[in-house]
DNA sequence: TTGCAACGCGTACGGCTGTACGCGTAGAAT
DNA sequence: ATTCTACGCGTACAGCCGTACGCGTTGCAA
């Protein structure tokens, strides 16, 4: 297993716009932040080397622009991420995260109906194994 | 609104337990801590205390044995830090991160059960208003 | 009554984080 | 040619975090 350090709050949030858009310069991912969480433009910069020199992030030059990619799935990160979570704040339970979930923040009509055939599909699949 | 610094991730650990077993000396948290997650004493010590100076625990001093307790509940603080989470990771939604609970964590038929009783439970509440 | 073990408290320290300035340069505009 | 502008890159810096040592003290054991 590849070890990476951890991402701070605030290269997640950098790195999320990474995995929409990238391929991406910085100023592209500087401007797809969102509108109510402006950083700096030299900020997102430096999230952006840290994230490469962490393994997130890979770039190459384009003349004198700097791309950035993705070198993780997001996938891979949201586990470890949720993982940790789960484990600190819930004792490793993922129960009482689902509950706080539902419970606390909510789901519209159409969250609901996913979950559902969710939960059936798991249902069928747990029957057969 | 009451202004309190976040929560580090060894400092979760400890007041998790906190919720648990408070109120607890330091010994008794530090002995309540997950076979796997050993820390040293006087670690747990300082956690205690960042807990207490970031308004998160109170103490006295019962003897010569200070005394911990929680002083935000659980569910505020739970509150606080998934909706960090959801928002830095998930761009603020929910469903993605429900999605990534059942689909990648997996839960038992318990869990199932309950969660069906949940989305009834919150199908009917929805539909009265 | 003399130690010893347990405890509180202060202190430490290197690494990480959030946030950003400023220099030097290359391409665009004048 | 000269100036402006955008950009990469190095650097900075205070505050937070993880982790823990060691001193002084006190209650209990010998």
């Amino acid at each position: 297993m590849v070890e990476r350090p951890m991402l701070s709050k605030g290269e997640m949030e950098v790195v999320r716009i990474l995995w929409e858009k990238a391929p991406a310069s910085v100023r592209q991912i500087h401007e797809a932040l969102p509108a109510d969480r402006q950083m700096d433009f030299a900020t997102v910069q430096t999230y952006l080397r840290r994230l490469e020199s962490k393994g997130y992030a890979k770039s190459t030059l384009d003349g004198r622009i700097r791309i950035y990619s993705a070198r993780t799935k997001a996938l891979t990160v949201i586990r470890e991420t949720v993982d940790d979570l789960v484990n600190r704040l819930f004792a490793g339970e993922t129960m009482p995260l689902m509950r706080h979930l539902i419970e606390d923040r909510g789901i519209d009509g159409k969250g609901l109906s996913e979950l559902r055939e969710l939960l059936d599909r798991l249902e069928k699949e747990g029957a057969k194994k």
